[in-house]
DNA sequence: GGACAAGATGCGAAAGATTTTCAGTTTTCC
DNA sequence: GGAAAACTGAAAATCTTTCGCATCTTGTCC
């Protein structure tokens, strides 16, 4: 449960640290905001502040048990970290995100780093568009 | 001149949108924050208030006169818009900034998009990594 | 089970980036 | 030149995220 994860992650297991995971690992609606889980935790009448709500977030992210995603909509959003990179197709409307991976993209990438010599780090790949259900309405 | 692009964009010719965008059209370093144009204008001492700035360059953003891009730094930065999309190179140690446009990851996108039946709007690719020069320093 | 130090929490204040408000100014057009 | 419309700077307001700190908890050791 949790609180192996948790304390596997070296961090002390404490009540808001486990309801935060659980609440990442309940959303079938992955990639909540700071502001989401806070209002996630409200909604179950838990007594969590937001500087916790984002503290908790950012050790997870430390920790290597959560990723966080800058889409830009002025707020980070995170997810659990599924151990293996994917980049994001995110609905402009509904703000729907499918996730997907594709080794062409990844292996250009490499090639285009290599051949201005940079040490590649890290990439960020967002598509932005309109999900199949956010097309007819207008 | 500055004075046509701004009258062609539907806006006022005003004495500070002339300067910001000789600003931009100057920089041969592209890529400013709204607060490295307000800086610069201070160097020339110039009686524009930051808040104008972000004002002027959000309206050329519109008018299609600049692009917005958002390195995850916490803060924008603008670029003239050349007309022709690219995506970024950056150097997570001096912020230098390669631009590069390749062929297959684009077509890639799109294909992916089209698998996941999204309308595609835009996108967002940087490569984030270590210049040549700021490979050696530690 | 209780004592303790290390580590966490909640809250309000503070920060940093950007936007809005508003009263005074400038540009455009006739 | 003059009026309407658009623009401007400065300050205040937003928004998101982080800090400071007094107050609790947790993990560990008798
Ligand atoms: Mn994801
Ligand atoms: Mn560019
Ligand atoms: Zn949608
Ligand atoms: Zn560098």
């Amino acid at each position: 449960m949790e609180n192996e994860q948790i304390k596997q992650a070296g961090l002390k297991v404490t009540a808001p640290r486990v309801k935060i995971l659980s609440i990442l690992e309940r959303s079938g609606k992955r990639h909540m905001s700071a502001e989401d889980v806070y209002k996630e935790l409200l909604s179950q009448d838990e007594e969590i502040g937001l500087a916790t709500v984002y503290r908790v977030l950012t050790q997870f992210e430390g920790a290597g048990l959560v990723c966080r995603r800058h889409f830009e909509s002025g707020q980070s959003v995170f997810e659990l970290n599924s151990g293996e990179h994917h980049d994001h197709l995110v609905c402009i409307k509904c703000g729907a995100v499918v996730e997907f991976l594709d080794p062409t993209i990844e292996t250009r990438q490499k090639r285009i780093a290599a051949e201005h010599h940079f040490k590649i780090e890290d990439h960020s790949l967002v598509v932005y568009g309109l999900c199949p259900e956010c097309q007819g309405k207008r």
